[in-house]
DNA sequence: ATACACCTTCGAGTATGCTCTAAGTCAAGC
DNA sequence: GCTTGACTTAGAGCATACTCGAAGGTGTAT
């Protein structure tokens, strides 16, 4: 079993990249990944610019960027080098969002702080024991 | 129209909440809410307990807790002061899948970040104009 | 009395993102 | 030759959390 030019399979690449083969044929199939290459028997093959791209999604993936922005990025790769001002716009809008995000977990988990430190409170004034 | 013992409507309480009217009844109909007490004419009116609580699942639904959960937490709540233990377990359990989520943003942030330095350095290098 | 706003219930529909199943192909090992 | 395992497709199913629509009741204003 050789790995020609480091073609990687389906279960390899679910593994590096923490998403299920299910998952990469499904980002196949809506657009989010171009069609990926076949070994002779139709299997599919990764090329490491695949396994990057897909690493790569995972991260936007993780901070939550939806599928259909995640496509987008996607299509302005393919339209190469005269993209790279969408993109980084994209992505720099992107970094705004999860900031804001972020700033709103914070908020968020205050006013639950909050009550955490109620209930430590109660707890001591009344102790179990 | 006399807001007798500080009763408020679906809508005031949307609008203090942030939640729709038809979410909160949403809310109430899956068991997050125990049943809201009703005005002559079947309307329902939210009480100060009831405004504080649904303000509360506001702030653990918006760092992310699953209702299913926040289910969970309402229940201990109807349980009365016996259940603060359990109570204060749950939030600090919560609050470190919040923690480790917030890390894992920044993490995945990180290897963005350097995507957006990278096209910033190839946009100054080879400048539009 | 009639319009209007606001509420009610119940059930269905939507959006997102997977996740699984069935039926089939193919190559290698026993 | 036959089993095993990894792969293929197309399409269905599922989990979560809403979100909406239809049909109807009620209270106030004109």
């Amino acid at each position: 079993m050789e790995h020609e030019l480091e073609q990687l399979t389906i279960q390899e690449v679910a593994e590096l990249s923490g998403l299920s083969a299910h998952t990469l044929r499904y980002y196949e199939r809506i657009g989010l990944l171009r069609p990926i290459g076949r070994a002779a028997n139709g299997h599919r093959r990764y090329s490491q610019v695949d396994v990057s791209l897909v690493i790569f999604l995972t991260y936007l993936r993780a901070t939550g960027m939806p599928l259909r922005q995640m496509r987008a990025y996607v299509q302005y790769l393919e339209d190469g080098p005269e993209s790279i001002q969408q993109r980084l716009s994209m992505l720099e809008e992107h970094r705004r969002t999860v900031q804001a995000h972020m700033a709103e977990l914070q908020r968020n988990m205050a006013a639950i702080e909050k009550k955490i430190a109620l209930y430590q409170e109660l707890l001591e004034s009344t102790p179990t024991t």
